[in-house]
DNA sequence: CAAACTCCCTGTTAGC
DNA sequence: TGCTAACAGGGAGTTT
């Protein structure tokens, strides 16, 4: 669930709360959550570590980390359900807390995440994990023209194009659904279809929520402890309820295994 | 390249 | 009311 408003959310506090902090012990509570890797590995690459300024590609925090010499990155996704926060080490573990790196000056970095879908990398080059990622939606050199010559080059339906991450990074489902339905298209009309009006109209509303949602601290999925989101879903998650621009009830429908919602109305195969 | 399906997991929800 | 089974969901990987 956590999507790049959220993510981005996330790495602009741990901006503020990693860089300088010192390694000196991890945790891990799930050993599937280091794919290729082990939790004695994972201390070894760490331990000692000084933190630097942590990022954000696509839904992945990359935090770079210097080790005497060695300079590599552990990189976070959280999946689903997962939640990554500073606390003071006084404060008690959850059961969740699967990924822990405890620092110096008596906090810790914290992913916590109930349904184990979360996985942590160390690598010396962060392209390993996320080097075959699209464009960064909201990236300045990202323009609409650069979004309608990859749109051409696909033939899938917009849905799932715009949820795969090697096409455009970040998004997921309750941004792609509200994309489409700012942009009056439907889920499943083909890429091939897309004119550029339309492409444009993708491009733009896929930035302005995405900032929106960003300035709201993302959505809220009830588990407002972390993020306390405040951005308000048009259609996800609205279903029954009354599109808000032409009060036809909002539907969810299935497209590419995913939960859709649309606005039947608004949101039609053909103009 | 694309679509469909599997896997990884467990909290939530629908069904009995 | 209490229990169980189905389901959701991001993304990588496999098969068609």
């Amino acid at each position: 669930m956590p999507e790049l408003p959220e993510v981005e959310s996330t790495v602009r506090r741990l901006k503020k709360q990693l860089v300088g902090k010192v390694v000196i012990s991890t945790h891990i509570g799930w050993k599937n959550m280091l794919p290729g890797s082990t939790p004695q590995k994972f201390h070894k690459e760490l331990i000692g570590a000084h933190l630097r300024e942590p990022l954000r590609r696509g839904k992945y925090i990359v935090i770079p980390a210097e080790q005497g010499q060695q300079e590599k990155y552990l990189i976070l996704h959280q999946k689903m359900s997962g939640r990554t926060k500073v606390f003071s080490s006084e404060e008690a573990r959850s059961a969740y807390d699967h990924v822990v790196l405890t620092f110096d000056d008596g906090v810790e970095l914290r992913m916590t995440d109930p349904r184990k879908f979360g996985r942590a990398y160390i690598v010396k080059d962060p392209n390993q994990v996320v080097g075959s990622l699209g464009p960064e939606p909201l990236d300045k050199h990202f323009t609409s023209s650069h979004f309608f010559e990859l749109l051409k080059k696909r033939k899938g339906a917009l849905k799932p194009l715009l949820l795969n991450q090697t096409f455009i990074a970040g998004l997921g489902n309750i941004y792609v659904d509200e994309t489409l339905w700012a942009a009056k298209l439907h889920p499943l009309l083909p890429a091939t279809k897309v004119i550029r009006i339309q492409s444009d109209l993708i491009y733009k509303n896929m930035r302005r929520i995405l900032n929106a949602a960003i300035k709201a601290h993302g959505t809220d999925f009830g588990d407002g402890v972390i993020y306390g989101g405040k951005y308000r879903p048009k259609v996800y998650g609205q279903s029954g309820k009354a599109c808000s621009r032409c009060r036809h009830e909002i539907r969810r429908i299935t497209v590419a295994m995913r939960g859709t919602h649309i606005c039947p109305h608004c949101q039609k195969m053909k103009k």
